[in-house]
DNA sequence: CGGGCTCTACTACCTGTGTCGTAGGAATCT
DNA sequence: AGATTCCTACGACACAGGTAGTAGAGCCCG
């Protein structure tokens, strides 16, 4: 298999939370909701995120009409997963709490976020017991 | 101030992390716990990233004896705060909730950290109340 | 004293990523 | 048909970061 190590460049990613976040989409497509979120880049920039991604096994394309359009392989969370594990093996060896702590003291949760939580750890409990 | 938009390295966050673990140290021994730990880089390339995360700041050098011992001038925390906020923006728009519950749901938690994780959370009740 | 070490200062090189420009084909407009 | 527009394929270029070699200064050993 010798996947590779996914380094997805953060230009890239944020070509690809395009696609996560609009679906597929054709490159002048993905251009515009860069541009509207701030990110002004020329047309042949996102080509080449595009075709680099693709190159990277991440997302995939599609000739429809005249252009091609563009979906995400992997998803938010298998990127989530990865880019997760490489902090906490890069600061702390694995280990997951010091991040969980960081989280709940310093990142601003919404009451629906700490409900969750507090299911989320009474289920632990419950398999723990 | 226009702190530079720190960005570390792979490589020179593991040098960094030496400093973390071990305390202030020369270019020498840095090597060496960076060997330990299965990196084997040369001495000139950790001189580098000695000479580069004291460009950027992070760390600092005193002329000890013979050779220059460094030691961090960030701490491992600082970092943690910015990675986690740079990974929270760049995958959910800096909601934290998505990856908090990546985090229960799939790393290993000890039994420590479910403790510590619950008084936490029954603080952010109190306080909440 | 003269040869060895060890340290730091430079310089270098390669690869990956961010950013584009240009060229040439296909579709469209007038 | 000719001009305009849009798309993709390439090639480029700069900069950061990973990695290391070489040169020259300072110190220690026999």
């Amino acid at each position: 298999m010798a996947r590779r190590d996914l380094e997805i460049g953060d230009a890239e990613l944020s070509a690809l939370r395009v696609l996560w976040d609009f679906g597929p989409q054709t490159v002048r497509e993905v251009m515009e909701h860069l541009h509207e979120r701030g990110r002004k880049v020329a047309y042949t920039t996102v080509l080449t995120f595009m075709t680099r991604l693709e190159q990277k096994g991440l997302v995939r394309s599609d000739k429809n009409d005249q252009a091609y359009v563009y979906r995400a392989k992997v998803t938010r969370e298998s990127v989530t997963r990865s880019r997760v594990r490489q902090l906490l093996d890069q600061l702390y060896d694995g280990a997951a709490g010091p991040v969980l702590v960081h989280l709940i003291e310093n990142e601003k949760l919404t009451g629906d976020d700490v409900q969750t939580l507090r299911k989320l750890i009474d289920d632990l409990d419950d398999k723990a017991s």
